[in-house]
DNA sequence: CCAAAAGTGTTGAAATTACACCCATGT
DNA sequence: ACATGGGTGTAATTTCAACACTTTTGG
């Protein structure tokens, strides 16, 4: 798109490569887990680096970042948020780039696991990272601290698990994002007193003899309690 | 700067404008209050807007951020901080315009007023907002957010205030920024057992007969405290 | 019957709130 | 001396963390 103002100062001001970062989160295992993959262009060519992508003209930062997740693993609607901006003249060896970085939440039983592996790209456990291009690694830093100070008050943890899950598999969850043990009865009183999970009859018999019961997100009552401008308090 | 890439991914991608956006709070007489120009270039010459200007190719995001406040205010460190970008393609109703908006706290007695002036900005009440061009609005309120967010961890306040304040002038300002009243007793309290109000002997004797003491907040602790991992609740 | 993990209730400590009371001083 | 706002202490309440105990069931 060209101004229609093209005689003014919008003309001759510099233009910028613009592009989208995206610090990807999935969890299996008991661990959280990064979608990386190897960079084909020089510089830095055959170094791990996130997935990113030019912003084009024709499309909003956001709606950038989206597209970067869906070409990569077939998912739409998942949670995506714009992080940061990385603005530094050198940060990018290649050209001087701004990068918009965007955190997302995956299923790891979700994703197209065949698209993901055609474009080269693989799952690396957060605690066991490979050296990352340019700025990257801090990028995925300042991604897992707002993951820690978010899943206080929204519902992030349940982006990450399957649709049903037990009390200890969320409880295993918090640990591994906060790096700390939780007391069990009381991460369950706090997460009940939520009022937003919904306990099913099933049960989960792989870790017990008693078997936990499958407990459901309320993700209706939280959408409804938002636009009443309540939030509720995980942690 | 050129690409010493150029023959690669790097050539073909579109390149924007890139602007940055500055919301600028001031406090003055129990009263938020915002910087704020009247736009001269079309499209919407006349209607109010924030300060911003375009990125350049040698100068960091940032550094543009605060270039903007110096030249309007001449005022160098201070609290700027990025908030975050504003990307719709259709935003900037001149051009496809990438913004990245940034959050500032100055001082309402330090700044050069002259300068200020010449530039054509003008400070407005937060509560008694004029239109704004664009998606500015939008900006403000996320910023006003932010205010209110971070004043709970980091020494905001201290910002806005004169270098020299009673308790019961640093207590107005956080029921301005939150809307709300705070209890006398508990709101001293608090900010005492920070531990980082340094008290004077010097009193202000504007507000009572009495007088309140002075204080200053102890920015040496604050950042030793800081570089060790602590942070202080103020709220 | 027993081991192993899930689920329930109680109790003491700590933080938070609400408020009564005293202080200093300009008029 | 008294009205006015600043400053101090304390009791009541709420929240939070720690943990004992019961339940269920596969082996």
């Amino acid at each position: 798109m060209e101004s229609t103002f093209s005689n003014s100062h919008y003309g001759q001001a510099d233009r910028h490569l613009v592009a989208v970062d995206c610090i990807i989160f999935g969890y299996e295992a008991n661990c959280l887990q990064l979608l990386l993959f190897k960079r084909k262009v020089e510089p830095s060519a055959g170094k791990w680096s996130l997935l990113g992508r030019f912003v084009q003209h024709q499309e909003g930062v956001t709606d950038a970042a989206m597209r970067v997740v869906f070409e990569l693993t077939g998912l739409k609607d998942i949670f995506l948020e714009q992080l940061a901006s990385f603005g530094h003249v050198n940060r990018d060896e290649g050209a001087r780039v701004i990068s918009i970085a965007h955190f997302a939440l995956i299923r790891k039983d979700d994703y197209d696991v065949e698209l993901l592996e055609s474009h080269g790209a693989s799952w690396h456990d957060l605690n066991n990272l490979p050296e990352l291009v340019f700025d990257h690694r801090e990028m995925v830093d300042m991604a897992l601290n707002s993951l820690r100070q978010k899943s206080r008050y929204l519902p992030l943890a349940f982006q990450l698990l399957p649709p049903k899950f037990t009390i200890p598999q969320l409880r295993a969850l918090y640990e591994t994002v906060f790096q700390t043990p939780f007391d069990r009865w009381n991460f369950r009183k706090r997460m009940i007193n939520s009022g937003l999970l919904i306990k099913l009859e099933e049960k989960d018999k792989s870790a017990s003899k008693k078997g936990a019961h499958y407990f459901q997100f309320d993700w209706d009552t939280y959408h409804k309690q938002q636009s009443e401008g309540i939030s509720p308090l995980f942690l």
